[in-house]
RNA sequence: CGCGGGGUGGAGCAGUUGGUAGCUCGUCGGGCUCAUAACCCGGAGGUCACAGGUUCAAGUCCUGUCCCCGCAACCA
């Protein structure tokens, strides 16, 4: 009679200010297949997400919308919301950081680091970016602007409280030195040993009085408490940290893994691990640093137009297809690239070439050849052997992959036994024995062992396709039960007999992928539209300022039509920009006028190229700044994956010439 | 010397504490016909970017070089 043992897992709290991806998708299915295999294997599981809801980005937002931050707020939570629940994310809490209960905590604890004196009032001066809510010292700027953004910074001075990060610089050393798996996977562990411990830790500034959405440091109202201290603590917050009811904290704290994106690994692995450190609390037993989903080898971007949705996909193929790809295809440590192609050809291949058509060919042979009972199996022969061996040793295996995060590795290896089952039919041939009716006790059995490989199948893919799982045990004619848990899954002969089968319809059909390829990319297209309000366009062409919140723009009048003012430009001048490598800085000829524009084609074109080339230009977009260098104007261009080619006109005409 | 990631058969990727390369797709040939033109078997194809070095042994450690990619808002 032991107590089940315990499973806390979190992911990030993400930051509400838009649309979530398909990479927020990844970090949130992973974490949810992990809580999944380890609820199915036994633990008591306890799995949180949330959203971060602080800062003066979210205040400026809010503002100039002209709502309440909260208002701003519960809105965008709708969205996240049904994406979890369009997605079945079974998580058993989502924490906002506007919660009291959180606040709460946040305010206890940073009066409880005051009064030990890991947090004093000191005063902070030094270059503030304001858009990344930054300090930054002399030597950190680039060129004397923000080394994260590259925009301007000033000089800023704050009576501020700090952390005393510096006091914890050895003990953190210790721990990267004397526990290798905290931070995975390995190469970041370098990164943050040699970029930041090395060089030696500053005390943090965690405190802000610039603006007031946030949480307020208790014994002083004027300051609120510094946005990656308050998300934080989030992970203990949740578990009724310092409040009334420390039953939670008691039964799940420490984490057994902060899944996080590879960028905010830095404040998971020093700053998070220090502040508990002060906190006299015990660390987190890993973290986990995940790569990226790069759409088309590029990091996904609204304004670049390559942003890849979840929701299209879901609509299109299902959550389990999703869930199963993302899973699969990546390697949960490194980037990876999304392509439509990948995606469905995994989905072909996979789900239903080798899942899809086995289930379906096993039970259309039940049917056939034993009324669609399922038979008893008698007779058994050592090509059986391998099977079973296999069957059993596959469950041990997953398990093994799953605890050091390679749900990648877990799916091929489940895949190994899809496959090792799919020629098990080759191997005993059950159309051959159906023949004669002398060797049906073999028959069945064959039958039998195929459908036993099966429900061992269907439970490993659980924590992944629960859906997929479900339809296989209808098929099977089973229900959950016995024969469903985690601790016969290996135990070859579970599956109980008699039972009627019932063939189905196809679990994944087989996609036409020329068709979906188009499909999805139009699928994606009307999504981003009617989410963005925003066409698909190119980078120079995205006003971003108050972007969000206009209509779908499917059609439009003619009147808004002849609003967009394009002329034919001749290049006079074309250099590239200092600060920036994709762009390039160009003088055109407009009739008498010649204006700068500033356009993102650099990778594509040679500056001395350009020059002489007449060009379709949007003249009447508002000006505006591209790291620092004034763009006033738009030049057209059409590309696909592999050409770029700037829109021109077909014969010399006069600069300035207005097109229609 | 701005920061970071990476260069492994045609494509996309794995390669744990160093021991003579794996997977998926594609391709070529064969088999089978229960099944979603699916499944099974076999073949071809890699001097693991390059050059040094450490070692009995290196894709896997060290040094150097070359090349590719990302770094505006937001953000996993």
């Amino acid at each position: 009679m032991s107590e089940k043992k315990q499973f806390y897992v979190t992911t990030p709290i993400y930051y509400p200010s838009g649309n979530l991806h398909l990479g927020h998708t990844y970090t949130t299915v992973a974490a949810d297949a992990l809580a999944r295999f380890k609820r199915l294997a036994g633990f008591e599981v306890k799995f949180l997400t949330g959203t971060d809801e602080h800062g003066q980005k979210i205040q400026q937002v809010a503002e100039a919308k002209g709502v309440a931050p909260i208002q701003y707020l519960d809105g965008i939570m709708k969205d996240i919301k049904k994406l979890w629940s369009d997605l079945e994310i079974s998580y058993d809490d989502f924490i906002r950081t506007t919660e009291p209960r959180h606040e709460a905590t946040v305010q206890a604890a940073f009066q409880k680091l005051y009064d030990k004196g890991d947090i004093y009032k000191g005063e902070y001066e030094g270059y503030y970016c304001t858009p990344c809510e930054s300090f930054w010292t002399e030597s950190q700027l680039n060129d004397g602007k923000c080394p994260d953004c590259g925009r301007e910074v000033h000089i800023a001075k704050e009576e501020a409280y700090f952390f005393k990060l510096s006091k914890y610089q050895e003990k953190l050393e210790t721990l990267f030195a004397e526990n290798p798996t905290f931070l995975l996977s390995v190469s970041r562990k370098n990164e943050m040993v040699n970029n930041f411990l090395k060089p030696g830790l500053d005390d943090l500034c965690v405190s802000r009085t610039s603006f007031d959405w946030g949480v307020k440091v208790p014994f002083d109202d004027k300051h609120v408490v510094y946005v990656w201290f308050d998300a934080v603590i989030n992970y203990i917050s949740a578990l009724g940290y310092l409040s009334d009811d420390e039953g939670e904290f008691e039964k799940f704290w420490p984490a057994d893994v902060h899944l996080v994106g590879k960028e905010i690994v830095r404040f998971h692995t020093l700053i998070w691990p220090a502040m508990l450190m002060a906190l006299d609390l015990p660390l987190p037993k890993q973290v986990f640093g995940h790569g990226w989903i790069l759409f088309d080898n590029d990091k996904m971007s609204k304004s670049k137009g390559n942003v890849m949705y979840a929701e299209p996909l879901i609509d299109l193929y299902g959550i389990d297809a999703l869930k199963y790809f993302l899973l699969r295809e990546f390697s949960f440590g490194s980037d990876g690239s999304f392509t439509r192609e990948k995606f469905l050809s995994r989905i072909n291949s996979d789900l239903a070439n080798d899942l899809g058509n086995l289930v379906s060919r096993t039970i259309a042979m039940i049917e056939k050849y034993n009324g669609a009972i399922m038979p008893t199996p008698t007779v058994t022969e050592s090509i059986d052997g391998e099977l079973k061996k296999l069957a059993g040793d596959t469950s041990i295996n997953v398990e093994a992959a799953m605890d050091k995060m390679n749900f990648s590795g877990a799916l091929e290896l489940i895949w190994k036994l899809v496959s090792r089952t799919n020629k098990y039919i080759d191997e005993t041939t059950p159309w051959i024995l159906a023949k004669e009716e002398e060797r049906k006790p073999r028959l069945d059995t064959v039958l039998y062992n195929l459908s036993e490989s099966i429900r061992i199948i269907s439970i490993l893919i659980r924590p992944f396709m629960e859906k997929t799982s479900n339809r296989i045990w209808t098929q099977l004619g089973i229900e959950e039960g016995h024969e469903t848990t985690w601790d016969v899954v290996g135990v070859w002969g579970t599956l109980p007999v008699g039972r009627t089968v019932i063939k189905g319809a196809n679990l994944f059909p087989r996609l036409d992928i020329e068709k979906e390829l188009i499909r999805i990319e139009e699928e994606n297209a009307k999504f981003s539209a009617a989410k963005t309000g925003q066409p698909i366009a190119k980078p120079e062409a995205a006003p971003v300022e108050e972007a969000e919140e206009k209509e779908d723009i499917q059609i439009i009048e003619y009147d808004d039509f002849t609003k967009v003012d394009l002329r034919v430009a001749t290049i006079v001048e074309a250099k590239k920009h200092p600060n920036a490598d994709k762009l390039l800085i160009l003088q055109v000829q407009l009739g008498e006028e010649t204006r700068q524009i500033v356009s993102g084609i650099a990778k594509y074109y040679q500056p001395d190229a350009l020059v002489g080339k007449q060009v379709m230009v949007v003249t009447n977009l508002k000006p505006r700044k591209l790291r620092g260098e004034i763009s006033h104007g738009m030049i057209l261009a059409a590309d696909d994956e592999e050409t770029f080619t700037l829109a021109t006109v077909a014969d010399s005409i006069a600069s300035g010439t207005k097109i229609w």
